[in-house]
RNA sequence: GUGGCUGUAGCUCAGUUGGUUAGAGCGCUAGGUUGUGGUCCUGGAAGUCGAGGGUUCGAGUCCCUUCAGCCACCCCA
C-alpha cells in the first residue's frame, strides 16, 4: 500500500453489508422466499436501470422522489436511464411489456434488490437501499388487500420480528378524492396563519401531506380538519369495510389511522403501514397499498394491483436487537503440525467438505496452541489434530471441544467418523 | 438542499490551563506448557491524532477552511 494514495472509500449512502450482518440479510431473504410461495408468489427479477420516463409517470412528476432524488444520467447512446427509486413502477412495466395479463388472469409477483434515492442518509436510511416487495396484479377484490396484508404481517412474525403495530387507512378514490381535496384545503386555508412553514408550502402541492406533519401547531390544526371517512363514495366504503372484514377473518390486527398517507402518486383506496418506535424518525418498516390505476397511467389496460415493500435495513436494525448472532455449529477444524501432517490432512478434509461437513484449518504454521484457541474462538465442535507422531501411528487425535475429552481414530476412518455422527 | 453533533490504533474511547519519544481496554499476534482451546499472566505489532492552512519557541489541544460520519428537517421502505 501506498503512503500517499489516497484510500479509495465507499460511496456516501452506499455501505457493505457483510458479516455478521450478512447473516440476517440471509435469514430474511430466505424467509420472505418461503413464506410467500406460500400464497402463490413468485420472483421477478427487473433490471436496475429503467427509463426515466417510467418513473416520471409512475411514482408521479411532482413527488419529491421524481422531483430531486432520482439518480438519473444519459448514457453514451443518448437514453435517459435512472436507477430505480421504487420497485413497483418496474414490476409494472414488465407485467404489462410481457402481456401477462393476457396469460394469466391474475399474477402473484414478489422482489428482492436495491433502490436508489439520493437522500441525505441517516438512521434507517441509506441511497441505495434493499427493498423486498410483493405486488398482486388484476384483482379488484379488497380480500386481495387483505390477503396482502396479511402475508406481510405471517412474514414479519415469521421473520421474528416483534412489536410492530400495522396502521391501515383508506385514500379513497379518484371519485371521491377531489370533493374532500378541495374540503381539506379550505378548511386549513382559513387556518393558514397557525401552520408551519413547510406546511403552508404544502398546502398547494400536496395538503395531504399535512395530515402527518409532525410539528405539534400542525396537529392542533388537523385534529379539526374534516375526515377523509366523510367523505369517502359508496364504493370506497364498501371497499374499506370488506378489507377490515377480510383481516378479521385472517386474524390480524390492525388500528386505523385515518393519517396514514403514501407519498407516491399512484396509490389509491388501501394503505398501511407496519411500524416501530424503535427506529427514530423512521417509522415504516413495511408499508404499501392498492394502487388500481398504475397500469393504465404506464400505457397498459384498466387493471388494478396491489402490493407492498419492506426497507431491508430497516428490518436489520430491529432484528440485531432481538437476535444473537447465530454461533458456528457443527464446524470440524484440523489442526496440523508439520507439512506431512497437512499432505495428509488435506485430501481428508477436501472428502469431508464434499460429504457437507464444515471444515477450516490455519493456512499458516502455527502452534498447536495457537490453532487450538482459533478453533474455540470459532466455536468448533471438534477439532482432529494431526502430526508427525499420529501420521507414524495412521491415527489422528480427535477432540471433543464441548467435552474436553479426546479420542484417536484412524486417519483412514475420519470421513466415515464425522459422517456418521454428524449427519 | 437546510440544521445540530462528532472525527486520536481494526473497534470503543482517555488525553489535565497548548510543553519532551501519543495512552488504555477489547481485538490481533507471540510466549508462559517437546504438540492441546475458551480463564489467568507476560511480551509484540499497529496511529502522518480526518485533511489542508494559520497563530506560537512549541498544536492532538487555539483559529480558519475542507472532507467524512452520525442524528434531525424534508421525504420515504
Amino acid at each position: 500500500m501506498g503512503k500517499t494514495e489516497k484510500k479509495i472509500r465507499a460511496v456516501k449512502g452506499m455501505p457493505d453489508v457483510m458479516m455478521p450482518d450478512i447473516k440476517i440479510w440471509q435469514i430474511v431473504e430466505e424467509t420472505a422466499k418461503q413464506v410467500f410461495s406460500t400464497y402463490g408468489y413468485h420472483e421477478i427479477r427487473t433490471p436496475i436501470l429503467e427509463h426515466t420516463e417510467l418513473f416520471q409517470r409512475g411514482v408521479g412528476e411532482s413527488t419529491s422522489v421524481v422531483e430531486k432524488e432520482m439518480y438519473s444520467f444519459v448514457d453514451q447512446g443518448d437514453a435517459a436511464l435512472t436507477a430505480r427509486p421504487e420497485g413497483t413502477a418496474s414490476v409494472v412495466r414488465a407485467y404489462i411489456e410481457s402481456g401477462q395479463c393476457t396469460i394469466d388472469p391474475l399474477t402473484r409477483y414478489y422482489y428482492m434488490g436495491p433502490m436508489f434515492r439520493r437522500e441525505r442518509p441517516q438512521k434507517g436510511r441509506q441511497r441505495q437501499f434493499f427493498q423486498i416487495g410483493c405486488e398482486l396484479m388484476n384483482v379488484e377484490s379488497p380480500f386481495a388487500d387483505a390477503e396482502v396484508i396479511a402475508m406481510a404481517d405471517h412474514f414479519l412474525r415469521d421473520v421474528g420480528i416483534e412489536g410492530l403495530k400495522l396502521e391501515l387507512n383508506s385514500i379513497g378514490c379518484p371519485k371521491c378524492r377531489p370533493s374532500y381535496n378541495s374540503a381539506l384545503v379550505e378548511y386549513l386555508e382559513s387556518a393558514k396563519s397557525k401552520l408551519c412553514a413547510n406546511c403552508v408550502r404544502r398546502l398547494g402541492k400536496n395538503p395531504l401531506r399535512i395530515l402527518d406533519c409532525k410539528k405539534a401547531e400542525c396537529n392542533k390544526i388537523v385534529e379539526e380538519a374534516p375526515r377523509f371517512s366523510k367523505y369517502w363514495c359508496s364504493d370506497c366504503v364498501e371497499h374499506f369495510d370488506a378489507v377490515k372484514k377480510g383481516l378479521d377473518s385472517l386474524e390480524v390486527e390492525y388500528t386505523l389511522n385515518e393519517f396514514i398517507v403514501r407519498g407516491l402518486d399512484y396509490y389509491m383506496r388501501t394503505t398501511f403501514e407496519f411500524t416501530t418506535d424503535k427506529l427514530g424518525a423512521q417509522n415504516a418498516v413495511l408499508a404499501g397499498g392498492r394502487y388500481d390505476g398504475l397500469v393504465k397511467e404506464l400505457g397498459g389496460p384498466d387493471i388494478p394491483g396491489v402490493g407492498f415493500a419492506l426497507g431491508m435495513e430497516r428490518l436489520v436494525l430491529l432484528l440485531q436487537q432481538t437476535m444473537k448472532d447465530s454461533q458456528i455449529e457443527d464446524l470440524i477444524y484440523f489442526a496440523v503440525i508439520g507439512e506431512s501432517a497437512r499432505d495428509a490432512a488435506l485430501p481428508i478434509m477436501q472428502i469431508l467438505r464434499r460429504d457437507g461437513v464444515r471444515v477450516e484449518w490455519d493456512y499458516a504454521v502455527k502452534s498447536l496452541k495457537a490453532q487450538m484457541r482459533r478453533a474455540a474462538k470459532l466455536n468448533a465442535e471438534s477439532v482432529v489434530i494431526i502430526g508427525d507422531d499420529e501420521i507414524s501411528k495412521g491415527q489422528a487425535v480427535v477432540r471433543d471441544m464441548r467435552a474436553g475429552t479426546q479420542q484417536e481414530v484412524r486417519i483412514k476412518d475420519l470421513p466415515m467418523h464425522f459422517v456418521d455422527i454428524g449427519g
